[in-house]
DNA sequence: AGTGTGACTTGGG
DNA sequence: ACCCAAGCCACAC
């Protein structure tokens, strides 16, 4: 497995519950800015196998990206457990619930 | 090797 | 605020 799936891996198990982070932030602190859609490719196949938190995972505008209806409705319920609810519109408030890791030197 | 695809993003109209 | 087009990158056919 190469260094970028890995650091994604090790993000996206680093998310706190009631927290959520984007596609595109996750892959620019796994170092690549334009990595988005391998993050999603990584939580295709990977979710499983390494227990990632996927459900805390979202767009940049706050919403569900997922396809699929159900898992789709799982990930609300899990956030809905969490605290994080979404607005009247659907739409999670990012400036609100978006985790930002801590620089550790 | 060429083409299509996706749980994305950003910028413009 | 909404819709669309283009950019993006690894993988499946």
């Amino acid at each position: 497995m190469n260094p970028f799936t890995a650091r994604v891996i090790d993000i996206i198990k680093g998310i706190p519950a009631g927290c959520v982070m984007t596609y595109g932030q996750i892959a620019e602190l796994a170092g690549s800015p334009r990595g988005a859609r391998q993050v999603v490719r990584i939580l295709h196949s990977m979710s499983r196998a390494y227990e990632l938190p996927w459900h805390r995972v979202v767009n940049a505008k706050g919403e569900i990206a997922i396809k699929d209806d159900e898992s789709r409705f799982m990930q609300l319920v899990y956030l809905r457990d969490e605290g994080v609810i979404p607005g009247n519109d659907g739409l999670i408030d990012l400036s609100r619930y978006r985790y930002v890791p801590v620089k550790s030197k």
